[in-house]
DNA sequence: GAGTTTGAAACT
DNA sequence: CAGTTTCAAACTC
């Protein structure tokens, strides 16, 4: 078999040999099966990947006593690089293409030396591994130069296989199925050695009988950095990788290792056929889940040490973590756990799945928390709120209109003489601060709007002007909620010409009377659906789904228009 | 550490 | 190809 060796700069390759030099062949081995299982990396584009198959093992018995070799002709082809480049940076794609120089495999330049060593290490049988960019992994885990007591510890970590039955020469065996020889492992009646080659050989021919690529990596399209151990993918969160075949998960949600995807620390894709799956969703909404899980952790731990101390019971405890309190958390904020100022309402986010039964755990095998209001919001209800809002709004408007405002006058101008006093009372620094509250509570979004107006005034004081801009004047905090295609699509400039000269004058006012119906019916809404977390979690130890079943969000929905009226 | 659960692999 | 069994890892107690 013709097996291409295009090793691009800062491959594996160089490096396995510099760890022949330097004395640490088992080590090498260990990246090269990992680097072997990797496959190609994902920077390469796939017309120029070398074909991986065999992927692991030596089709024949006769190199089994012997490190893997390479057949003496094969040459490295690696692309020249100029001599202006730096040896560690990468081949701009231009470069890339220049002629290739061949130059000789770095396992060929194993000293005699460590050739009479070899024989006796119990090492994988592999090819000569295809290009990746594990230098860095190399560098930092299989460091053979002053290892770290972190690198020792993740060399030792290496997968060792307890197997009983299958004599390691099944798929069942980790070891076998990476393509490694069984060595420092647990199993009995191992077959998976040197010794046994023979037995192997015809077990590996099985095996690729019934699954041509069952030696193929299981997870493709990873970056290479992130896959060199499974172990370690998980604390980084999902990669852009998929499982090749998919998982077939019934029970575990996806949340465990049982599932081969979240083992390898990716995301279930369509050719998964798990059910119930949780493995979904991007990067930031996992970390928010695992934010959110360990907040909520935190908190039942903190109520239960209440409640056994008997200083309050749960709902208690639970009343401290109001809605209101929910601070607007950005996409990318990061999160203490210590940070009271953050913490979302636990009621509203999680719970531990199983109840009291299951005991809750921090860790890396804690339980797996489900979110309160999983099965309650959908997206329909969310598109059906923004209709209500949207009603409340429209309703506002015309009640506002029918009543000619004169009361909300007034308050315009008490508003005013308050906004004056305020904004003398405050830095600028302050102004924000108060911004922030608003989006936390609807009294105090209310009692800033004349704020809000002065702010808006110092682009365009002029409700003319703010109609020019086709924009309503609305407090920070609630141009923060809105979005701006949402305004324009409310307020094109069609609608704007349809209303009278009279009606453009009130404008503020409808506005701002819709804005306060607005927050006060979401507020109203978000209250019931926090009322329905707190009763989902009490009744969960018994009846799971009973808040479910009593309350849904469209009969949210519903009483929050009836409170329109 | 023993027992249980889980899902992939193997088998029918 | 679907259903069942076997297997070993993951997990729980």
């Amino acid at each position: 078999m013709d097996r291409q060796l295009n090793h691009p700069p800062g491959s594996l390759q160089p490096k396995v040999a510099s760890a022949f030099y330097a004395g640490k062949p088992e080590t090498a081995a260990t990246a090269a099966a990992i680097s072997h299982a990797l496959g190609p990396p994902r920077t390469a584009p796939r017309s120029q990947l070398t074909p991986l198959w065999p992927p692991v093992l030596w089709p024949t018995a006769k190199h089994h006593m012997q490190f893997p070799t390479p057949p003496p002709a094969k040459k490295l082809q690696v692309r020249r690089r100029s001599p202006l480049l730096p040896r560690d940076s990468p081949l701009p794609v231009a470069e890339s293409r220049s002629p290739l120089v061949q130059v000789q495999h770095p396992l060929q330049q194993v000293p005699p030396v460590l050739k009479q060593v070899l024989p006796k290490m119990e090492v994988p049988v592999l090819l000569p591994m295809p290009a990746t960019s594990l230098g860095g992994i190399w560098d930092s885990c299989y460091s053979w130069s002053e290892p770290s007591s972190e690198s020792k510890h993740r060399t030792s970590r290496r997968k060792s296989c307890n197997c009983s039955n299958s004599k390691c020469l099944k798929m069942y065996c980790e070891c076998f199925a990476s393509g490694r020889y069984c060595n420092g492992c647990n199993c009995k009646n191992c077959s998976n050695s040197i010794s046994n080659e023979a037995a192997r050989h015809d077990a590996i021919n099985v095996v690729m009988e019934r699954n041509p690529v069952a030696f193929m990596p299981k997870i493709g399209n990873i970056p290479s950095q992130t896959a060199q151990n499974r172990e370690y993918k998980a604390a980084e969160g999902p990669h852009a990788g998929k499982h090749t075949k998919g998982c077939h998960c019934k029970r575990s949600e996806c949340l465990k290792k049982y599932c081969e995807c979240f083992q390898s620390n990716v995301l279930c894709a369509e050719n998964c056929k798990c059910m119930d799956c949780k493995n979904y969703g991007s990067n930031e909404d996992r970390k928010a889940i695992r934010r959110i899980t360990q907040q909520h952790v935190g908190y039942v731990q903190h109520a239960q040490n209440l409640s056994i101390k008997g200083i309050t019971g749960p709902s208690h405890a639970t009343e401290k973590f109001s809605i209101l309190s929910m601070a607007p958390l950005g996409r990318d904020q990061p999160i203490s756990n210590n940070d009271c100022s953050q913490v979302i309402s636990p009621s509203l986010t999680s719970v531990p799945i199983g109840g009291t039964k299951n005991p809750i755990k921090l860790g890396s095998h804690g339980v797996t928390y489900r979110p309160l209001l999983a099965d309650i919001i959908q997206i329909e209800n969310v598109s059906e709120l923004c209709k209500v809002l949207v009603q409340v709004s429209s309703q506002a408007a015309g009640e506002f209109l029918d009543s000619g405002g004169k009361e909300n006058t007034n308050r315009r101008k008490l508003d005013r003489a308050q906004s004056c006093l305020s904004s003398t009372n405050h830095d600028t620094e302050a102004v924000p601060k108060q911004h922030d509250e608003q989006v936390c509570s609807t009294e105090n979004s209310l009692t800033a709007v004349p704020i809000t107006e002065e702010r808006a005034g110092t682009s365009s004081s002029d409700p003319s002007n703010t109609w020019k801009d086709n924009r309503r004047p609305v407090s920070p905090g609630t141009d923060a909620l809105m979005c701006n295609e949402q305004d324009e699509l409310l307020w094109t400039s069609s609608v704007a010409a349809a209303i009278p000269s009279t009606t453009k004058e009130k404008l503020p006012d409808i506005y701002r009377e819709q804005e306060k119906r607005i927050l006060t019916n979401l507020l109203h809404y978000l209250r019931d659906l926090s009322n329905c977390g707190r009763l989902q979690e009490e009744k969960l130890p018994s009846m799971p789904l009973k808040c479910h079943e009593q309350t849904s969000v469209g009969s949210i929905c519903n009483s929050s228009v009836t409170r329109v009226g």
